[in-house]
DNA sequence: AATATATTTTAGTCAAGACTAAATATTTTG
DNA sequence: CAAAATATTTAGTCTTGACTAAAATATATT
């Protein structure tokens, strides 16, 4: 089970992983371009990953690909370097939400094992990266998400902040001057449905948030 | 002359650049043993770069090979990353001196040249790795070496400890318990010609040390 | 100097993984 | 439901960087 997938494999599977996230299989043209690859080179290695020793991917001809769970490992474990490695850059190197994505890219495939334990560890194991993605953990499962948008949220629902999905540094600071960080309770209050605008409330004070804020907090129901 | 090099290429440059350190031209099969390949392949590739758009590399049949300006500059780039990417994972992540150098090997092909600032402003800009080797500077030149082994030091010479080139544990736990550590400043007392052993004095204390270890520390003459 | 030995080079293969062009399915639409 | 548009696959090519076996050249030995 031990293969050594090259970069290339680790790119298929780790595209192949966030293309059927969603429970639908992957094509080949969607697969050809997030890898800036032609879609005939997706079908040849597509083909390959199939008959591998353990398959790596359930394929039909035109029917589009899907992980084994052997595939599925091996993509977790890449996307898990990927975000432990840009947690890891933007805690200890100040890189920025939207630098720190190339590097990444290609820290993910060759750093060791050792090396992931080790800034796992040296970060106290986090759950998200910076962009507020879940970090697959150390034994390749995807956690649950048990986070919504704050836009979801009723009038009278209670919440916790789990992150912001927003990579603006202008809007950052606006909303950590507001208190609206992780950790924060809220409560919304008021919605108003004609242009989506809710009422927040935060210990005594309440501020006012457009779509364009709400759908970026994600909450924790309590 | 911004090339991209392959990984492969950047192997055979920083080796080639190891072998010529001395002044000699590097020998097919001296390079192949070192990049464990076989002479054929080294004989290919060789022939390759030295008739790339600018050549990296300077060749003649059965002379063996010398880099070119354009090639030490590609060879200093890479260990200039190999080692201050020794340096910051020692200092970083608690790897020791014999666990940090595969590592480093994966990750000098990678990192970006922002990359490669952040470390080593974040470290100040060391002048050696932890193996006590001398990292080229930003502008690609390899400094001077101005130390010298210990053991080459006579009875009235005073030196200044510039770094110690050892990787056991014990032994440098063992030093570090003398004083004799980076900084530590020392004065060569006696010298046993038979046996080589050396009597240093450090400020009030004599030490008598043999050549496997007088060998391995190295001043700076003062 | 002649031969033995070691080193290096040539020539031809191979596997990965991309590409193009052409053939074939599948969808969409009129 | 057939025609056109779109998506996918096949077949064959190319490049990179390794390899083996055999030939050529250097070096060393007697």
């Amino acid at each position: 089970m031990e293969q050594t997938l090259t970069n290339s494999i680790q790119d298929y599977l780790k595209n192949i992983y966030e293309l059927t996230e969603n429970g639908e299989s992957a094509s080949t043209n969607a697969l050809a371009s997030r890898l800036n690859v032609k879609p005939a080179s997706v079908t040849g290695m597509v083909q390959k990953l199939a008959s591998a020793k353990p398959a790596l991917v359930e394929y039909q001809k035109h029917q589009g690909v899907t992980l084994t769970d052997d595939g599925k490992k091996a993509a977790l474990e890449v996307i898990r370097h990927h975000r432990l490695l840009e947690a890891w850059l933007v805690q200890t190197l100040g890189y920025t939400w939207d630098e720190v994505h190339a590097e990444a890219e290609k820290l993910e495939h060759v750093i060791s094992e050792d090396f992931e334990r080790r800034i796992a560890a040296a970060m106290g194991h986090p759950l998200r990266d910076p962009h507020g993605e879940l970090i697959p953990t150390a034994d390749l499962q995807m956690p649950l998400d048990d986070s919504t948008p704050l836009s979801s949220l009723r009038p009278g629902q209670f919440g916790k902040i789990e992150y912001v999905k927003a990579s603006e540094a202008e809007l950052l600071r606006y909303l950590e001057n507001l208190g609206l960080i992780p950790g924060a309770d809220i409560e919304v209050k008021d919605h108003s449905p004609f242009d989506h605008n809710l009422t927040i409330k935060m210990g005594r004070k309440s501020v006012v948030l457009g779509l364009n804020i709400t759908s970026k907090i994600y909450v924790k129901e309590s």
